[in-house]
DNA sequence: CGCGCAACCTGTCTGC
DNA sequence: TGCAGACAGGTTGCGC
């Protein structure tokens, strides 16, 4: 669920919310969050320490902490990281009316709580428990994310040049190249789906048969997707709560995604879906026409002149 | 090395 | 209504 736009969204509501702030308490109600330490070890770790900052980097969040550490978490597909405080505590996200003794949605999914010193809380929820937390110091971070991240495409790295370096002599579709958080960091299902709509390229091209119009398409679709993403505070396809429990708004304008057999945006076709390795993937057939494989130029004949 | 796919989990929806 | 099966935003590790 949450992709770039989402991690990013939740970053910037929290991090004026949260900068300053003591952590008084952490209790980790899910073992398998923390793995492979031991809850009552990070709970130790962390009570008591002041939160500097939070970022973002990929689709990871950074919650810096005083004495050189950083609690890197992860929420994978149906994480939340959500303030909470006073009456909201009973549900954050549904604003349902609970019977006596009931746990709403957030707290049955509960799997870490932290208490700040102005009595809110904030709430790690994940139905599906995929979502993680590890404590690392600063050195070890940034060895951690620079083995499984590549450029963070809303920085100034992120260029058609660099992107070409990536997909050079690559024979992966399209589609799966976005995914692989190795080349560009943070985009997911969804975004991969509205960049390459936004590019007119076909998700099963092969990544290495881009011309360089077609890199800065791509650059282009990428950064426009995620910004669109962040614009609408992130799409709630299902699960996906901001930092403040509200839902986001991006899942109503997509260009593609989730779209099947509704007319294409600009009118070309009709939006198809297909599976490419394993995902749902939706595009424009007809506006998103496939590249052909770019042969390898050896012993290539001299063109003859018309 | 590059690539595709199953596995990790739970919840929800569809079709019989 | 009940139940089996498919599917869901991500990442990792394994096999080919």
């Amino acid at each position: 669920m949450p992709e770039l736009p989402e991690v990013e969204t939740v970053c910037r509501q929290l991090e004026p919310e949260l900068e300053g702030r003591r952590i008084a308490t952490l209790e980790v109600l899910d073992p398998r969050w923390c793995r492979p330490i031991k809850p009552a070890e990070l709970e130790e770790a962390v009570a008591g320490r002041t939160i500097e900052s939070l970022g973002r980097r990929g689709k990871y969040l950074l919650l810096g902490l005083d004495g050189g550490r950083t609690l890197l978490m992860h929420l994978r597909m149906t994480g939340n990281l959500v303030l909470v405080e006073g009456e909201d505590r009973l549900d954050p996200s549904e604003g349902m009316r609970l019977y006596e003794g009931e746990r709403s949605a957030s707290e049955r999914h509960l799997r870490a709580r932290f208490a700040l010193d102005d009595g809110r809380e904030l709430w790690f929820t994940d139905p599906r428990r995929f979502g993680e937390a590890l404590l690392l110091g600063d050195d070890e971070l940034d060895a951690h994310l620079a083995s499984r991240l590549g450029i963070e495409p809303l920085s100034a790295q992120f260029t058609a040049a660099a992107l070409g370096e990536m997909a050079a002599g690559r024979t992966v579709p399209l589609k799966s190249f976005l995914l692989d958080q190795k080349g560009v960091a943070g985009v997911g299902n969804i975004y991969a789906d509205e960049a390459l709509f936004r590019a007119r390229l076909h998700p099963l091209s092969p990544a290495g048969s881009m011309k360089p119009e077609h890199l800065e398409a791509l650059r282009d679709g990428v950064v426009a997707a995620l910004e669109a993403g962040i614009d609408g505070g992130g799409a709630s396809i299902d699960d996906y709560r901001d930092g403040r429990g509200e839902k986001g708004r991006m899942q109503d304008e997509f260009l593609v995604h989730t779209r099947e057999g509704e007319p294409c945006p600009r009118g070309d076709g009709t939006v198809e879906r297909i599976v490419v390795s394993g995902r749902s993937t939706y595009f424009c057939p007809a506006c998103q026409a496939k590249l052909r494989r770019r042969p390898r130029r050896r012993n290539r004949p001299a063109r003859r002149s018309a």
